[in-house]
RNA sequence: GCUCGAGUGGUGGAAUUGGUAGACACGUUGGACUUAAAAUCCAAUGACCAUUGCGGUCGUGCGGGUUCAAGUCCCGCCUCGAGUACCA
C-alpha cells in the first residue's frame, strides 16, 4: 500500500473539523498571532494553482507559530459582492446570491482539500447582512465625522456644529471643501438644509458632484484603482470622465497619515513604493498670478527680454502678426492708444533696466519694521505709487535717473495725489542703494512728525474718490442672479484702476513686487467687517481632492459640491475683483522661468478671461477635449494640442505678461487645474513652447557651467540640481535655497504660499449597481440624513431587474418601495467593493459579535494582524482603503492600533506554462516541436492536461477536439513533443491548473510542497508540472523512514547516532530558520536533504523520526499527523512543541578549508577545529598540493578565515 | 518618460554577513532489478579543451572599478517584468 495519501488526507481532514482542531479563542495565557489571507471573491471558475500559493505559506506560518505556543488566529471568509456575480445575474436572471452561493461552496470544497488550518467558526462574508450592518454601521459614523486637523484625528460632527454655532467657520481648521468663509450669526440663521448643505463640504462621508471615472459598459462609476490604463479593471471596458453627483469617502484627510504609517509598517518596498506614489506627497507653492486685464495684448515679456521686433508667444495667431494695421496693433491695454504709443519706449526701458533700489527699501520697510505698515505699489487714485503708508497718508516714490524725463508726468500726478490729502516724499535710487539706512531713517522721522487730520485708513479696494469699489461689488455679487456688467471690458472696479494706472505708466514691476496689493486676506476681513450676510444660496467651493494646505486660507477650486436635486442658480464666485489664476508648483524657483500659462480645458476662468476674438478656437478646443474618452486622451499623449485664449497672466515677481493657453496636457484633477509653464526647465512645457513657437528661458545651469541659447536646445534642461541665473534676487543661489527663498517671498508678497499637494483623490463610494451594501441613507427635503442605528442592517431588497432603470437611474430605484417607515426615499447607489473588505480583518477578531462591530476585549487581545498575505494587486486600492477604515476606527477609539497590517508578504503570481502543437496551414498535420523548422508551420494552444513532460498525449490530443480527430502526427524520436512558453494562466490559452487534478493524483501534501518549492514566494514564477514527481518522491521516501513495504512500523527506539543527530539537527535549524524569513522553497530542499541523508545512514529510529514529523507538520501537516499517531500519540501534532535546535550535535571535528591561489580555489584541506592562525597557515603552506601551487615563487600574502577559507598569494 | 523589481546550467531555482558558484529538484544519459512495463535504486550531467592518467581554461546580462577574494559592493549601460503615467 505505501503512502496512501488519499487515505490519510481525508482522515486527517475529517478530524480537524470535528475537533475543530484550529478553533482560536481569547486565550490570555498564550501570546496572540494574527495570520490573514487577503480574502477571496469566489468567482465561478474555482481556484486555480495560483490562488492557493500565498494561503499554504500563510498557512505554514500558522501552524509553524502553534507549535511555537502562539495562540494563532487564522481566519477566511470571502469578499462575496462582485461585478462578476451581477453580470451573470444580468445575463441570466439568476440572482447574484445564487451564483455567490454556488461559488462559495465550491471555493470552501476546494480549500478544504487542501488541509489549510482555518478557524471556519470566523468566516465572514461580505453580503452577509449580519456582517454589512457593521459596513454600513461605519459609514454612519464616517457621515457624522469631521476631520479636526489641530488634532489631527477625526471627530464628531456636533463638535464642528458648536464651534459653528459660536464662530461660524473661522479659527477652524478642518479638511474641508467649504471655500467661504460664514459668521456664527449666518449659521445660526440658517435654515436646516442650508446647514446641512455646508456640513456637508465637512463629512467624512459625503455627497458631492465630482468628476468621475463612468464605465458606460458596466453602468457603474469606478475608484481610480479600479481603471487600468484608461480600461476598468473588471472586463475591461472603456471609462470615461463624467461630472457626477457621487458619494465619496474624504480620504484626503488621512494622506500624511497613511504616509507616515508606511515608516511603521514591515512592508516590502516596492509595495510601500506603490502606496507613496499612489498618495503622491509633493511639496511646491501656491501662486496666484493675476490675470492681465486687457484684450488682446500680444506681448509676451519674460524676463529681460524687451518688445521690440518681433511679436512673441503668438506666432501661429495672425490677428496678432500684423503690426501695421492701426485696427490691431495699439489695441494693446483696450482703449487708449495714445498712452501706449507715449509710454512704450519708456516700458522698453524700464523692463531693460529694472532697479533693485525698490526691492532693497522694500526689504527693509516692509509690514511694520520701521513701525509703520507701509505697502508698495498701491493703488491710489489712478495712479499706483512705489510705497506707501497709508496711517500717514505718505507716499514713498525712489526714481532713478530713468525717472527723470518723466519729471512733468510725476508733476501732475504729485498734484492730484497732494489733493486728496497724500503727501510725497521722494528719493533717489542712489540714496537707497548707497545710504539706505539714512533713507530709512529720513522715512521713519518723517512718518513720526506727520500728523494726520483724517485718519481714516485706506482699506484695499477704497480709493479717495468716493465710489467704494469694493463693497459695491460685494453687493452687486449677491444681488441675485445677474451681475451687473461694467461697460469696460473687465467687470471688477478694483481692476479698472489697475487697468488706467498701467495705461498711465505701464510699469514694470521690480523684483518682487506685485501689481497693487491684491491681498485676498483683507479683502476677506472687509467682507466680515461689514458684517454682509449674503443672502442664500451661498456658493461653496470644492476644492480638487488631494490638495492640503499648509495654511487654511484660501480654497479657489472649481467642482460644485451641491445636494441632490439643488442647482447653481447664479451663484458667482466671491473675490473675484480680482481675476486672478492660482497654480500649484513643486520649483517655485523657476518662477523667473515662466513664460506662459496652461489651463486645464475644464478650467473655470476659461470662459471669463477668453478674448472675444479666440473664443470660437477656444470653445471648440474645449469641447473637443471633454468629448475624447480617457483612453484617447492618455494613447495621444505624444500629440501636441492646445489653444490660446488672448488672455495674459502677469508674473508676479518679473511682471512680466505670459500668454494663457489651454492645453489638455494640464489635467483639471491635478493641483489647480492650472500651472505656469517653465519650458526651459520641464520637457512637456518644452515640448509645447516649441510647437507653438513660445519663448523658452534658462533659469538653472549645472554648477560651474554657462547658460546656453534655448534655440539650440532638443529638450528642457534638467534643473533638479544647480544654480539659479536670469532669476533676480535668487540669481546665484542653489535650487534648493532658491525654492525657500522664493517660497518665502511669494508668502511676504501675499500672492502665495509653501504647501503640500497630494494626488491621492478622495474616494468614491457609490455604485449604480444591484449587488452591494445599501447606503444606510433617506433623503429628506433633497439632503441626505443616515438611518437611526437601531435600524441596522438596511437589507438588499429583492429586484426585478438588475439593469439601470430607463432613466438610468440603479437597480434600487425601479422599486416603489424602497422608502423609510415615514415613506422617506432611501439612496438607490450601493456600495463599492472596497467598503466590505476594508474592515474584515477588525470583524475576524470578533465575528458573531450582535451588539458591536467587534468588542474592545477582542480588539485588545488580537490587536492587528502580525501577518498579512496576498498579492501586489490590492497595493493601490485595498491596502490604503482598509488602512484609512482603521485609522477612522482608530481616531473613534475602537481600534487600538493605529496600522492594521504589521507585516505583508506579496506572494508572486503563478503564471501559465502554455504548450503548443505546430499545424502545418491547411491540413491536419502536426509537426513535432524541434523538426517545425522544416515546415511551414502554425502554433496553437494544446491543453496542457494532453501533454506531460512537454510530450503529447496524442490519442487525447484526437479526442480532445472534433476537428483534431484524424489529426496525423510528424514525430522526432517516435514523440510529439511540444514547445512552451510562458503566459498568463488563462482558460484561452488551455493552460489553467487545477489543483484539484493535482490533488487526486499526488495528494494535498505534495501539492502544498511542491507550491512552495516551486522558487521564492514573492517571485512571479511560471506553473510547470514537471517538477511534481520530485516532491510526491521525496514524500513516499519520506514514508520509507517509517514503514516497510508491508506497512509494518519500522521505527525502533535505539539511541541515534552523531551522525544522525547531526542531520536532524542541521535541519531543525535550518527549516526554523527559513520559515522565520519566509524562504518556504529552501524549507523544502532542507527536507529533502535531510530525507536523503537518513536514507543513506539507514535511520529508523525515533529519536530522530518522531521531531521529524513535527519539523515537516506545517509543510505536510497531513503525512505528519499520520506518523505522529503511528509512532503512538493520540491527539493532533498541531499544538506539540517545535522540536528545538541544539547546536553541540553540529559541531564537527573538523572543517575542509577551501584553498584558494590569488582568490581561485584549487584544493581542499582537512584541518581539526580550534587551530590557531599561524598553525592553519603553516599547515596549508606546507601541503604537498601547496607546494605544486606555489611553483616555488615566495608567498606574499595568506589571508585565513577560520572556519571559512585560506587564500595565498602569490 | 518616471518608480520599483529581476537577469545564475536544457528547466525551476540555491548560495542568509564579500569567502568553495550551480545546493535541492526536474529533465537527459547510462546502469541495476524485471519476461516486460511501472515503481524503486545506483552513477553521470555548466561550457569548452584534454583524456591513458593527472588535469586545465572559461563561466552568474554587458563594459569598467574596488578587494587577497565579487553572483554579492561601486560606476556606466543592455534586456525583461510590474506599477504608474502629460501629477506641474
Amino acid at each position: 500500500m505505501g503512502y496512501d495519501f488519499d487515505r490519510i488526507e481525508k482522515k486527517w481532514q475529517k478530524y480537524w473539523s470535528e475537533h475543530k482542531t484550529f478553533k482560536a479563542d481569547i486565550n490570555h495565557d498564550k501570546p496572540k498571532f494574527y495570520v490573514l489571507d487577503m480574502f477571496p471573491y469566489p468567482s465561478g471558475a474555482g481556484l486555480h494553482v495560483g490562488h492557493p500559493l500565498g494561503y499554504i505559506a500563510s498557512d505554514i506560518y500558522s501552524r509553524f507559530k502553534r507549535h511555537q505556543g502562539f495562540n494563532v488566529l487564522h481566519p477566511m471568509g470571502y469578499d462575496a459582492y462582485g461585478l462578476p456575480a451581477e453580470q451573470y445575474a444580468i445575463q441570466t436572471g439568476t440572482h447574484p446570491e445564487i451564483t455567490t452561493e454556488k461559488n462559495i461552496l465550491r471555493y470552501r470544497e476546494q480549500l478544504d482539500k487542501i488541509g489549510f488550518s482555518f478557524d471556519w467558526d470566523r468566516e465572514v462574508r461580505t453580503s452577509d447582512p449580519e456582517y454589512y450592518r457593521w459596513t454600513q454601521w461605519t459609514f454612519i459614523r464616517l457621515f457624522h465625522s469631521w476631520y479636526n486637523k489641530k488634532t489631527d484625528k477625526a471627530e464628531d460632527i456636533s463638535a464642528l456644529i458648536t464651534h459653528f454655532e459660536i464662530n461660524g467657520n473661522a479659527g477652524l481648521e478642518a479638511t474641508n471643501t467649504c471655500e467661504e468663509i460664514f459668521t456664527a450669526e449666518f449659521w445660526n440663521n440658517a435654515s436646516e438644509k442650508e446647514q446641512q448643505q455646508i456640513l456637508m463640504h465637512y463629512r467624512l462621508a459625503y455627497l458631492s458632484e465630482t468628476m468621475v471615472n463612468w464605465c458606460p459598459e458596466l453602468g457603474t462609476v469606478l475608484a481610480n484603482d479600479e481603471v487600468k490604463e484608461g480600461l476598468s479593471e473588471r472586463g475591461g471596458h472603456p471609462v470615461e470622465k463624467k461630472l457626477m453627483m457621487q458619494w465619496s469617502l474624504r480620504i484626503t484627510a488621512y494622506a500624511q497619515r497613511l504616509l507616515d504609517g508606511l515608516e511603521t509598517v514591515d512592508w516590502s518596498e516596492p509595495i510601500k513604493e506603490m502606496q507613496r506614489n499612489w498618495i503622491g506627497r509633493s511639496e511646491g507653492a501656491s501662486v496666484d498670478f493675476e490675470v492681465w486685464d486687457g484684450d488682446e495684448s500680444p506681448k509676451v515679456l519674460p524676463f529681460g527680454e524687451d518688445l521690440g521686433g518681433v511679436i512673441e508667444g503668438t506666432g501661429n495667431t495672425e490677428d496678432s502678426n500684423n503690426e501695421n494695421d492701426p485696427e490691431n496693433t495699439p489695441g494693446y491695454y483696450g482703449t487708449d492708444k495714445g498712452a501706449w504709443f507715449a509710454n512704450k519706449d519708456y516700458v522698453r526701458e524700464l523692463r531693460k533696466n529694472p532697479t533693485d533700489a525698490e526691492a532693497l527699501l522694500w526689504e527693509n520697510v516692509r509690514k511694520d519694521r520701521i513701525g509703520y505698515r507701509i505697502r508698495r505699489q498701491h493703488a491710489i487714485e489712478a495712479y499706483i505709487v512705489d510705497f506707501v503708508c497709508l496711517s500717514k497718508k505718505t507716499i514713498i516714490e525712489l526714481d532713478g535717473d530713468i525717472h527723470d524725463y518723466q519729471a512733468k508726468a510725476d508733476k501732475l500726478r504729485t498734484e492730484t495725489l497732494e489733493e486728496n490729502g497724500y503727501s510725497i516724499i521722494r528719493f533717489k535710487n542712489s540714496d537707497v542703494n548707497d545710504h539706505l539706512e539714512e533713507v530709512i531713517k529720513t522715512i521713519k522721522t518723517y512718518l513720526d512728525n506727520k500728523i494726520v487730520e483724517d485718519l481714516k485708513v485706506l482699506l484695499f479696494g477704497e480709493d479717495l474718490g468716493g465710489v467704494k469699489e469694493g463693497t459695491k461689488t460685494t453687493e452687486e455679487r449677491y444681488k441675485g442672479d445677474e451681475l451687473i456688467t461694467p461697460p469696460h471690458p473687465s467687470p471688477k472696479g478694483r481692476e479698472q484702476i489697475i487697468d488706467y494706472n498701467l495705461n498711465e505708466s505701464t510699469k514694470v514691476l521690480p523684483f518682487g513686487e506685485d501689481l497693487g496689493g491684491v491681498n485676498e486676506a483683507e479683502v476677506k476681513t472687509t467682507d466680515k467687517g461689514d458684517s454682509f450676510t449674503p443672502p442664500l444660496p451661498i456658493a461653496i467651493w470644492d476644492s480638487p481632492e488631494g490638495r492640503e494646505q499648509i495654511t487654511d486660507k484660501n480654497l479657489n477650486e472649481s467642482t460644485k459640491v451641491l445636494p441632490l436635486g439643488e442647482d447653481i442658480g447664479g451663484v458667482n464666485k466671491p473675490n473675484q475683483q480680482t481675476q486672478k489664476i492660482t497654480v500649484f508648483t513643486t520649483r517655485p524657483d523657476t518662477l523667473f522661468g515662466a513664460t506662459f500659462m496652461v489651463l486645464a480645458p475644464e478650467h473655470e476662468l476659461v470662459s471669463q478671461i477668453t478674448s472675444a476674438s479666440r473664443r470660437e478656437k477656444v470653445e471648440a478646443y474645449v469641447s473637443w477635449a471633454k468629448n475624447r474618452s480617457e483612453r484617447e486622451r492618455m494613447t495621444e499623449v505624444k500629440n501636441i494640442s492646445g489653444e490660446f485664449t488672448g488672455a495674459y497672466g502677469v508674473n508676479p515677481l518679473t511682471g512680466g505678461k505670459l500668454p494663457i493657453w489651454i492645453a489638455d496636457y494640464v489635467l483639471s484633477g491635478y493641483g489647480t487645474g492650472a500651472i505656469m509653464a517653465v519650458p526651459g526647465h520641464d520637457s512637456r512645457d518644452f515640448a509645447f513652447a516649441r510647437h507653438f513657437d513660445l519663448p523658452i528661458i534658462q533659469v538653472v545651469v549645472k554648477e560651474g557651467e554657462e547658460p546656453t541659447d534655448p534655440a539650440t536646445w532638443d529638450d528642457s534642461i534638467d534643473s533638479k540640481e544647480g544654480v539659479m541665473v536670469n532669476s533676480g534676487f535668487i540669481t546665484g543661489m542653489k535650487v534648493k535655497e532658491a525654492i525657500i527663498t522664493t517660497i518665502n517671498k511669494i508668502q511676504e508678497m501675499g500672492i502665495g504660499y509653501g504647501t503640500i499637494n497630494f494626488r491621492l483623490h478622495d474616494a468614491i463610494f457609490s455604485r449604480q449597481r444591484y449587488w452591494g451594501e445599501p447606503f444606510p441613507i433617506y433623503y429628506k427635503d433633497g439632503m441626505p440624513y443616515t438611518l437611526d442605528e437601531s435600524g441596522l442592517p438596511l437589507k438588499l431588497p429583492q429586484v426585478e431587474s438588475y439593469l439601470p432603470t430607463e432613466q438610468g437611474d440603479p437597480p434600487l430605484a425601479a422599486l416603489t418601495d424602497w422608502k423609510t417607515k415615514e415613506g422617506y426615499p432611501l439612496e438607490t447607489n450601493t456600495m463599492p467593493g472596497f467598503a466590505g473588505s476594508s474592515g474584515y480583518y477588525l470583524r475576524y477578531m470578533d465575528p458573531q459579535n450582535k451588539e458591536e462591530y467587534f468588542s474592545a476585549e477582542a480588539n485588545q487581545y488580537w490587536r492587528n494582524v502580525d501577518l498579512y498575505v496576498g498579492g501586489d494587486e490590492h497595493a493601490a486600492g485595498h491596502l490604503i482603503y482598509s488602512r484609512f477604515w482603521n485609522k477612522f476606527l482608530y481616531d473613534l477609539g475602537m481600534a487600538c492600533e493605529a496600522e492594521p497590517f504589521k507585516k505583508l508578504i506579496n506572494q508572486g503570481k503563478i503564471q501559465g506554462r502554455s504548450s503548443f502543437v505546430y499545424r502545418i496551414p491547411g491540413t491536419n498535420k502536426f509537426v513535432s516541436h524541434n523538426l517545425r523548422k522544416d515546415y511551414d508551420t502554425q502554433r496553437l494552444h494544446v491543453d496542457i492536461d494532453l501533454v506531460e513532460n512537454d510530450v503529447l498525449n496524442t490519442k487525447g490530443f484526437k479526442a480532445w477536439r472534433e476537428e483534431y480527430k484524424n489529426a496525423e502526427f510528424i514525430l522526432e524520436e517516435g514523440k510529439y513533443i511540444c514547445g512552451w512558453e510562458v503566459e498568463k494562466m488563462s482558460k484561452s490559452k488551455h493552460n489553467v491548473q487545477n489543483p484539484d487534478a493535482l490533488i487526486e493524483k499526488y495528494g494535498a501534501d505534495t501539492l502544498r510542497l511542491y507550491e512552495m518549492f516551486l522558487g521564492p514566494l514573492e517571485q512571479d514564477k511560471p506553473w510547470d508540472t514537471n517538477g511534481i514527481e520530485g516532491v510526491f518522491r521525496f514524500l513516499k521516501r519520506l514514508w520509507r523512514l517509517y514503514f516497510d513495504n508491508n506497512d509494518q512500523l519500522i521505527v525502533t527506539n535505539e539511541n541515534a547516532t552523531k551522525e544522525e543527530l547531526k542531520v536532524l539537527h542541521k535541519t531543525i535549524k535550518k527549516i526554523h530558520e527559513d520559515i522565520e524569513r519566509f524562504s518556504f522553497n529552501t524549507g523544502v530542499s532542507a527536507f529533502m536533504i535531510c530525507v536523503n541523508e537518513l536514507m543513506e545512514l539507514n535511520c529508523h529510529k525515533r529519536e530522530i523520526l518522531e521531531p521529524l514529523a513535527l519539523l515537516i507538520e506545517p509543510y505536510a501537516p497531513h503525512v505528519a499527523e499520520e506518523l505522529w499517531q503511528s509512532l503512538g500519540h493520540t491527539g493532533s501534532i498541531s499544538t506539540v512543541d517545535f522540536p528545538q535546535y541544539v547546536e553541540k550535535y553540529l559541531a564537527e571535528a573538523s572543517f575542509q578549508y577551501p584553498v584558494s591561489f590569488n582568490g581561485k580555489m584549487r584544493f581542499k584541506l582537512d584541518l581539526p577545529m580550534g587551530l590557531t592562525i599561524a598553525e592553519i597557515e603553516k599547515a596549508a603552506l606546507e601541503s604537498d598540493e601547496a607546494k605544486k601551487w606555489m611553483e616555488g615563487k615566495p608567498v606574499r600574502k595568506v589571508i585565513i578565515v577560520p572556519n571559512r577559507i585560506i587564500n595565498i598569494v602569490i
